[in-house]
DNA sequence: CACGTATATGCCTCATAAGGTATATACTCT
DNA sequence: AGAGTATATACCTTATGAGGCATATACGTG
């Protein structure tokens, strides 16, 4: 049994919740969009809606995949304790991505003109 | 390499993480706290520190650990997009458009026309 | 009914990480 | 220096889960 955490330990997993954080999808869109085999989406879809992230509904041959906000409202309210340490210095997070080299995914505010210093 | 998110995937890691959270701890603190094994918590806290979600100042004989916000703070702002999700608000509105079949207000590019199906 | 498409499942292999136990290192005090 | 305390690491075993591939099931269309 697989717990709410190590389900979004995978990337793929995370990936395609975050694919369908912005819309459903059926599994042919996620195969194309992730570039990955269909039976791995179908496999990690499986977990996914066993464990509640997700719920499908038939569309003739297809299956449409939509997120249901549950477990990730569980993970929200785990970070909850955490939260006293960066309600203060935001831009903590910006300077970790920048050091671990992670991509952002937010294209929109990428660099903010606030001066900071290397 | 693990990642952030595998990092906490480990319960006893979160456990960890949570009794941080509270308040700086020595390792024999937390071994106590936790009725675990003094290794594993010493295993724990290397993977915790070495992914940048705690760090250690000497005490004498000790080492006292505490939280560092930034991988907990990168896994928050994953969150952020499927937020609009619970937001109860905006969660009774996509409901709402979901029952009466309005036209949804997700990014683009629902369905590429394959065949001209419906 | 036969066929194409869409998705799910079963089987196998392999890597990785957790737990347990023993031991090493570091620091303190007498 | 020696003993005691606090923490880290090394080694081994084992379980679990991901990936690849083949195949099964479901549905729709001609």
């Amino acid at each position: 049994m697989e717990s709410t955490f190590s389900i979004i330990a995978e990337p793929s997993r995370r990936a395609i919740l975050s694919l369908l954080a912005a819309a459903e999808q059926s599994v042919g869109d996620i195969e194309e969009h992730l570039r990955m085999p269909q039976p791995s989406v179908s496999k990690h879809l499986r977990v996914l809606r066993e464990a509640g992230f997700v719920e499908s509904r038939v569309d003739a041959q297809r299956r449409l995949y939509r997120i249901r906000p549950e477990p990730l409202m569980e993970i929200d309210a785990w970070l909850a304790p955490f939260r006293r340490y960066w309600s203060a210095h935001l831009d903590a997070l910006e300077r970790h991505l920048d050091r671990t080299g992670q991509a952002p995914r937010t294209p929109a505010a990428r660099r903010k003109p606030k001066g900071k210093k290397r």
